[in-house]
RNA sequence: GGCGACGUCGCCAAGUGGCAAGGCAGAGGCCUGCAAAGCCUUUAUCCCCGGUUCGAAUCCGGGCGUCGCCUCCA
């Protein structure tokens, strides 16, 4: 069985096959440091963190590199209208990025090289494609001739004479041609410079891809990702730009993710409808943010918003539901339900069929261009089976003889979410955060007098107990109220009363 | 104007030729002192019109609508 991906260079669905077995070289291009990341941006990334992780998952020895562009006409503006040297901006942003990174559970690469480190490696590709008769001097300025390549326009679809019909720019004129674009551009008064044959400048964009890329995996290299508006003008460029520079072909599989929308339209900073990644993930925790973006394929649009975010968290719990209950189940010794031997053979049959199942559909589905909204559903197939075994079946059974089935179901859930980077937190209690109040609680309704939240918890679900046994509503439902009022959720299961907190 | 993508249940969303996944929300039932959770049942001739085919959500043509790119953009 193999993998199979969606090359946007020939629009259909290829079989993925590594330039070297067990292999992978993968680039991703990374921000252009200028301002925080949005929850947009964040979405690409995510989108080839998850594709990293799972071809590692079946096996292969992933490189992952991206860049990071540090030198830009955005930054020289960002540090011009702050007042500040451009490096600045650039090192404050570059943390930023890492830092947003690590919060939503995305992998370091495994080299994330700076374009500004990069220069003289890059001023050697404008020689070489001067060389070739691919670029041209004016004034200081480089330019790409897209006229000498004559694959210009192959990644992007277009041919050069549309673009031209349609083109909304303004001609420069000492180009020779409107499409040619900077490969090198002087330097201005102020703004940041680099020697180079042509006078002091700096790389254009597109350049840096080209360069880090070659240098860090050497082509063709197997996978190039990005958002789909990175399509043309960026990667059309870089294609041109390398393969014209090199004579070899760039990359094999081109990648790109569906864009992120808000009111049915693109999420973008010059639109303004932007969303921090770090001020969403103050509000819903990563694992929540994951689940939202995986329940839609990487390459359609997404329409990002936070009524979506709170389903996600519902559905999240959904999955935690029978983590949890197994974990509570163990530690109370929940009661075999169905006395029948037979009976409970058939679940037994039954969940064990359904843990298979569960892991040939995810690997089926993400096999298939990452498809993680039908991986889900694999997930929560097993789900729906691992709660039916618990409350509609034997549990964990008269002597705790099924819970090294239950294990194992809970084991094939929480492996495909940790794949798609999706931690589950499985504990029923998270007892540092209990709020203090729930000791005078314990002392009012079971004259607990310790300062142990987690006995605390205990003796108030033991008094409740009795309560319920001695049919005293009152008090069992006052606590209930009490403890839902500091947070807690009780649920009066089959097996006991669940009192859980945090979610 | 040019190029490209998309239009599937109330909402979101998988599915690219063979009886329409999943999540959220709703309804009914089981369980239950109540509540919560869970389980079961339940709602789709897949934007419209033609065509190809034994058979189409899936392929082709036309129409309508939405989005993206053509300018910095993940």
């Amino acid at each position: 069985m193999a993998i199979r991906v969606y090359n946007t260079l020939t629009r259909t669905k290829e079989a993925f096959v590594p330039r070297e077995p067990d292999k992978v070289a993968m680039y991703v291009c990374g921000p252009t440091v200028y301002n925080h990341i949005h929850i947009g941006n964040a979405r690409t990334f995510l989108t080839f963190d998850i594709i990293r992780r799972y071809l590692a998952w079946r096996g292969f020895d992933v490189t992952f590199v991206q860049n990071i562009t540090d030198v830009d006409d955005k930054i020289i503006k960002r540090a011009a209208e702050e007042g500040v040297p451009a490096t600045e901006v650039a090192e404050t942003y570059t943390a930023a990025f890492r830092s947003a990174m690590e919060a939503l559970g995305i992998g370091r690469p495994s080299r994330q090289p700076l374009a500004t480190q990069t220069i003289p490696q890059m001023i050697g590709m404008v020689e070489r494609l001067i060389a070739g008769g691919h670029a041209y001097v004016v004034d200081g300025d480089v330019y790409f001739s897209v006229r000498s390549f004559p694959g210009y326009g192959k990644l992007s679809g277009r041919d050069i004479d549309d673009l031209e019909s349609g083109a909304r720019v303004e001609v420069d004129e000492r180009k020779q041609d409107p499409l040619d674009f900077a490969l090198w551009k002087s330097a201005k008064p102020g703004e940041p410079r680099w020697p180079s044959p042509w006078g002091d400048g700096r790389p254009g964009w597109h350049l840096e891809c080209s360069v880090m890329s070659e240098e860090e995996l050497g082509l063709p290299f197997d996978i190039h990702g990005g958002a789909s508006d990175l399509i043309f003008p960026h990667h059309e460029n870089e294609l041109a730009q390398s393969e014209a520079a090199t004579g070899v072909r760039f990359v094999k599989y081109w990648l790109h993710g569906g864009l992120l929308q808000v009111n049915a339209e693109k999420m973008s900073k010059s639109l303004g409808n932007f969303m921090l990644l770090k001020d969403v993930l103050e509000v819903y925790p990563a694992p929540i943010v994951r689940l939202f973006m995986m329940q839609t394929h990487y390459r359609s649009p997404l329409e990002f918003s936070t009524d979506r975010l709170d389903e996600a968290r519902t559905a999240y719990e959904r999955i935690a539901g029978p983590l949890r209950d197994l974990e509570i189940a163990k530690r109370s010794h929940a009661r075999e339900r169905v006395g029948d031997e037979a009976a409970s053979g058939v679940w037994v049959t039954r969940l064990t069929k359904a843990i298979e199942d569960a892991k040939t559909r995810f690997i089926e589905e993400m096999d298939d261009d990452f498809n993680t909204a039908g991986a889900l559903a694999a997930v929560f197939g097993l789900v729906r089976e691992m709660n039916a075994f618990i409350w509609e079946g034997p549990g964990i059974g008269a002597h705790g003889e099924n819970l090294p089935l239950l294990e194992r179901a809970a084991a094939a859930i929480k492996e495909p979410l940790d794949v798609l980077g999706i931690e589950i937190e499985a504990r029923p209690v998270r007892v540092s955060e209990y709020p203090t109040e729930v000791m005078q609680l314990a002392q009012d309704y079971a004259g607990y007098t310790g300062t142990d939240g987690a006995e605390a918890v205990d003796a108030l679900r033991k008094a409740r107990d009795v309560a319920r046994s001695e049919r005293n509503w009152a008090v069992a439902d006052s606590m209930r109220d009490r403890l839902q009022d500091l947070g807690f959720i009780v649920e009066d299961k089959p097996d006991g009363t669940h009192i859980t907190y945090g979610r």
